[in-house]
DNA sequence: GCCGTTTTCGGCCCGACTGTTTTCAGTCG
């Protein structure tokens, strides 16, 4: 793909600048480059082929000024004012404000008197005592501050929602136990179903909040509280991970749901909406500017209906165009939690799984799908445990022996294919057109340039065996980036060739990514969402895969497995 | 620096917790 720099990389440039200005305590620039690096995050188009129509002041955020500035980055790899910024505030301050409890004002302090530059020199003067005693800071600062720098090192800052969901509905679960407990609900990202968590948001409602924060901060996974209040309180877990509890009397657990759901943005936004129509919209209420009643409700549905607007669905709150489409009575209908009939990418036992395909078969129904297609790996050199081609035909036969006994069940013989360098598959044309079910996938080389990846991709799409393409980028969350592919090109080649796009639930892929399901939409692709299970109690990862699919504003109409079985066989000629 | 159903100028979300300077700034979400 032309140009070097990609979205992501001119955000990061723009969030770098908006930290810099916060530091040197510059009013509001801060908040509009945010607003523009998130607006180029979220755009699906290339940011190049963006500023080539010269459509850069269309992006939300963008105006002529950081317009000029992005054409800055795009065509020299970097930006003069950031240069100068960073030589203005020191190179390792904005390093010290990322550090929990230490803040702009903070780190700026610290860089003046003591003359620390980064993280290291920052944790030596807190071992040796040289910052109690500085104006502001006492040895409890001190320590909060080693702290802070210890759990930095322990992990990355984020997490998988799939491995947080449990955990947070777990600690739902108990603490809606309690009987001073009205209400209780995972908030903040996590209730969004972002693909990666920093922290764990629960809100609770009850007329007594001493006794909740009490068993809170006393549950066994707790190693940690960092503050308990009678609103608030934060622990940390052992994995690492924070969770924050706020308390709220039940009248106001409406707008607390909303509000402490998020995202900011999205927030902001409602906020402004209220402020058009004479109230102000906290965590507490919806009040009468004029009088300082408040206004009346007591569901979300209350609150958005009061600013005029349907309902709108946690997945959707990010800001990006949400509020607008709900006002014109566009957004979608997001595909329903458990409205797919069957799971189309499933391992069994024959190849890496762990179960076998009676086993899955059951397991399946159990969750009331009409069908199943077990997709295992080809066996090749680096995957030990995929399928020869004699495994295929014995596999075959026994799926065909457990069809005929099953009534109103339909296993379906699928396989999960390489894409090779070249573009070609791992299997003969004469056995690929066996299949029911035909996945392919970038399995090896995965760090071929950007152009590659994509003919690669595109001889793949244009095989007239293959019926889906699988985990799309690539990526893996917090390990591996996206593959630089060309989107517009691969979507419009697989709507014409009738080539689903699969959204695995695999917790550490989540791909095709929410904000790329949204743009493929355009071209009108159909999707599939699965599990990717290598195990019968993973056919619940289903869940991610259609949390992503509802985040990219997909309908169930365009995932492929919410039909029943017949309309599915007919779109895949069997 | 952006943006417009009050505005092309003058706004820009709101509140709790912490530690410490004991009345509040800084930080966080």
């Amino acid at each position: 793909m032309e140009g070097t720099m990609n979205n992501r990389q001119v955000a990061a440039i723009l969030y770098e600048v908006a930290d810099l200005l916060e530091i040197k305590d510059v009013k509001f620039k801060p908040v509009a480059y945010r607003r523009a690096a998130h607006g180029i995050e979220t755009l699906a188009e290339d940011i190049n082929r963006v500023a080539e129509r010269d459509g850069l002041e269309e992006v939300p955020g963008v105006g002529s000024h950081i317009a000029t500035k992005i054409r800055e980055i795009l065509s020299t790899g970097n930006l003069q004012y950031l240069e100068r910024l960073k030589g203005d505030v020191g190179p390792g301050v904005r390093e010290i404000a990322e550090i929990g409890g230490i803040g702009p004002k903070k780190a700026v302090f610290l860089h003046q008197k003591l003359g620390i530059e980064n993280i290291g020199q920052l944790e030596t003067a807190a071992k040796e005592g040289r910052i109690r005693g500085l104006f502001g800071f006492g040895a409890k600062s001190e320590a909060n501050i080693l702290q802070g720098i210890a759990a930095r090192k322990g992990t990355t800052g984020r997490f998988l929602l799939g491995a947080l969901l449990p955990v947070a509905l777990r600690m739902k679960e108990a603490l809606a136990r309690l009987p001073a407990v009205r209400q209780v609900s995972p908030a903040g990202s996590i209730r969004r179903m972002k693909e990666t968590i920093g922290d764990i948001d629960l809100l609770a409602a009850s007329a007594e909040p001493g006794p909740v924060m009490d068993a809170f901060c006393t549950l066994p996974e707790v190693t940690r509280v960092l503050g308990r209040g009678t609103t608030k309180s934060s622990v940390v877990l052992a994995s690492g991970v924070q969770v924050d509890l706020r308390v709220v009397e039940e009248a106001q657990y409406w707008t607390a749901l909303q509000y402490f759901t998020g995202s900011k943005d999205h927030n902001i936004a409602l906020r402004r909406r209220a402020l058009e129509r004479g109230w102000r919209l906290s965590e507490y209420g919806v009040k009468e500017t004029a009088t300082g009643k408040n206004r009346a409700g007591s569901t979300e549905e209350d609150l958005y209906r009061m600013l005029d607007l349907p309902y709108i669905e946690p997945e959707l709150r990010e800001n990006r165009g949400e509020i607008e489409a709900a006002e014109k009575g566009i957004l979608p209908q997001i595909v329903p939690y458990g409205s797919v009939k069957g799971d189309l990418h499933v391992h069994s036992s024959w190849g890496d799984g762990t179960h076998s395909i009676r086993e899955l078969a059951a397991a399946a129904r159990a969750r009331g799908y009409a069908y199943i297609a077990i997709c295992d790996h080809v066996r090749s050199p680096g995957i030990d445990r995929g399928l020869t081609e004699e495994k295929i035909a014995q596999q075959k036969k026994e799926i065909e022996q457990l069809n005929r006994k099953l009534d109103g069940f339909f296993i379906l013989h699928g396989i999960e294919c390489n894409i090779g360098a070249d573009g070609s598959l791992d299997l003969p044309q004469n056995i690929l057109a066996d299949f029911d079910l035909v996945t392919a996938g970038i399995h090896s080389q995965t760090r071929m340039h950007g152009d590659e990846m994509t003919h690669r991709i595109l001889a793949a799409l244009q095989n007239d065996s293959v019926d889906i393409l699988g985990h799309p980028t690539g990526r893996i969350l917090l390990q591996r980036e996206p593959s630089d592919l060309d989107h517009p090109v691969i979507f419009k080649t697989a709507a014409e060739q009738h080539v689903a796009l699969e959204i695995t639930g695999d917790p550490s892929r989540l791909d095709l990514p929410d904000v790329l399901c949204r743009k493929a939409k355009e071209y009108g692709i159909t999707f599939s969402a699965c599990s990717d299970a290598h195990a019968a109690g993973e056919l619940q990862q289903m869940d991610l895969a259609i949390a992503t699919a509802r985040r990219g504003w997909i309908g169930a109409e365009e995932i492929l497995n919410t039909r029943p079985l017949p309309g599915l066989r007919n779109r895949l000629r069997i």
